[in-house]
DNA sequence: CGTGCGATTGAAGCTACTCAATTCTTGTGG
DNA sequence: CCACAAGAATTGAGTAGCTTCAATCGCACG
């Protein structure tokens, strides 16, 4: 490989194994690390998660080498922050194709890079004094790509981090014993999730999943701890988050509890209809209506073709758009 | 007045109006203040909350002095921490025999008053810098008592501070449309309540009100805030409890949109049999159990019955003993 | 020792769920 | 660009599970 990607106009570095490689990144900096998963000692996980602790070569794209006959844990390695999988055996093209294709997604990612800062920044609005300070903590922060329909975290995971989502769209939810999925959360750019995870434990407490093909950006656990700590600004806002998080939580329980499914789907209707971009109208899965009120997807479709027949809502193929915002929030029980 | 309390071996001193008032307190520190409530320029109400303000004079019992035909705020002035309300007309008697009574409860609170500062002195454990500065900090803080039935605070009412419960049983709640109550929180002794409300917002987002007599301790706005910028450990206990509280809403959210009824009940049976005193049998009104579960208190009655004839729970009177906590825990739906 | 509130039980009705069939959308391959 | 298939949405029928209303019972408190 070496000799291959050198013809090729690459600069090699190479070490014997994981606690080499480490100190060879974190000396050199490479453009990108190309590593092994099984190795005597150090194994490829470790190796990445050390990488990503240290902001200066938390940023480097990592592709991860492995056999065929190899159990590899693609989910654990892309939840810790490996950005592709080789699988042996591979020829010279496939190798140099995937190293392009990395570089290539980087460039378009340095776009998102400078969003995710300009977010982060936002939180420190109003300081001035250890500002310069903060560039060089969110300075390793990773920027990742997910597809829809591709899991963020599972419950249960240990909770690598906090994801600044920088555009797309992803819902976390739960999963009840009868197989069921309820809506906890839809998160738009901007926002951050797993946060209330991170902060109250080890692992996650719901599953987050890209609604659409969404891009974004992984704060590891040591730098927002660091972040809370150092910062007030920041401090004061996630508190403040949360603490309204539960004003919020305990309002929706509250229906859960004692309205009809009607006033229910009317709620989530009005709660969807101010984040997004186009107030008024937007594109939902009946199915994830029926994970956000708490009932059945059919009986939203049910309540869907009422509400329309009696002028409160128009449907535009699947996609719905709120027409009398007054009478929907007024609805009786 | 000045006259009856002389002759009687007080130490009185007088102030024209509000602001001189505040001023001659901060000043002398009196062991008890009378104040009218109607004044012209600063009222009762806004003096007291400026003493409330101040860590020196916020533990000064506070008696309201007001006229029949006035239509007096009882419960703003009881939440925002007044004492005692004297109405006028009133005999030199009846004056003499309410500052007793007030001199008398202080001494009784004075007990409870060791144990906020033993709770509060819980939230720094580990730190030993500041720790003197702390005890200054909470040194203000005024213990109240509120009868069994008694309002603490009502939905909407300004979230002057946070509620430490020293003492009984305390519980908040939220008022559907419908007229049921759905309980969010049922605390216990040494823990806080309010702490959202004031985080996120001016006013409180439900009701609290006590379930047994109870004992509280109010640390008024400012000081809560100033807690959480000036004490780290303080301010991470804070965040803990908000992120841990967040997950747990998330389950019961999950639990009320998809379980049936059956398994609600059992999930609050089990939810009760943790923090109380006697774990395994407790006395709680079917309104209340009903009202955790959001549920319809017949209901309640009707699957205790199916419990105990399953032989999950055995009834002592009113009371409920849990028999099979395993069986209990793995409920089907 | 009575009284009143809370708890229990019964009966009836309705809401929203499940299962199943049909229609509509969307994405894919030729 | 169209046809087709797979998945999503809608509609229908039947029913379980809870709620509501109402009556009775029993415990706890003064």
């Amino acid at each position: 490989m070496t000799r291959v990607l050198g013809f090729n106009g690459y600069m090699v570095l190479q070490a014997e194994n994981g606690r080499k490689g480490v100190e060879l990144a974190q000396l050199k900096k490479p453009d990108l690390i190309l590593c092994a998963i099984m190795m005597p000692g150090m194994d490829g996980y470790e190796v990445l998660n050390l990488l990503h602790k240290q902001s200066e070569t938390a940023h480097i794209p990592f592709v991860f080498l492995t056999d065929t006959a190899e159990q590899t844990d693609f989910r654990k390695g892309t939840e810790i922050g490996a950005d592709d999988f080789l699988v042996k055996p591979f020829d010279d093209l496939e190798l140099l194709h995937a190293l392009e294709t990395r570089f290539y997604k980087k460039e378009i990612l340095e776009h998102y890079y400078i969003k995710s800062f300009l977010s982060l920044e936002k939180l420190t609005a109003g300081n001035k004094n250890g500002k310069a300070g903060l560039k060089t903590v969110i300075a390793g922060r990773k920027i990742k790509q997910v597809k829809k329909k591709q899991i963020l975290y599972y419950e249960g995971d240990e909770a690598s981090g906090l994801y600044l989502l920088l555009d797309g769209c992803i819902k976390t939810f739960k999963i009840a014993d009868n197989g069921h999925e309820l809506l906890l959360g839809l998160s738009t750019p901007d926002d951050y999730i797993g946060l209330y995870s991170l902060l109250s434990s080890e692992s996650y407490s719901e599953t987050a999943e890209a609604v659409t093909d969404s891009i974004v950006c992984l704060l590891p656990r040591e730098m927002v701890f660091d972040m809370i700590n150092h910062y007030p600004d920041i401090n004061r806002q996630f508190i403040h988050m949360m603490a309204s998080n539960i004003r919020e939580k305990d309002n929706q329980l509250l229906l859960m509890a004692y309205n009809s499914v009607r006033k229910r789907l009317s709620q989530v209707l009005l709660r969807l209809s101010t984040p997004l971009s186009n107030p008024l109208l937007f594109k939902i899965s009946r199915e994830e209506l029926a994970g956000m009120a708490g009932i059945a997807s059919e009986t939203v479709s049910r309540i869907l073709t009422d509400f329309k027949s009696e002028g409160l809502i128009e449907r535009v193929g699947t996609h719905i758009r709120i027409i009398d915002h007054a009478r929907l929030k007024k609805m009786k029980d």
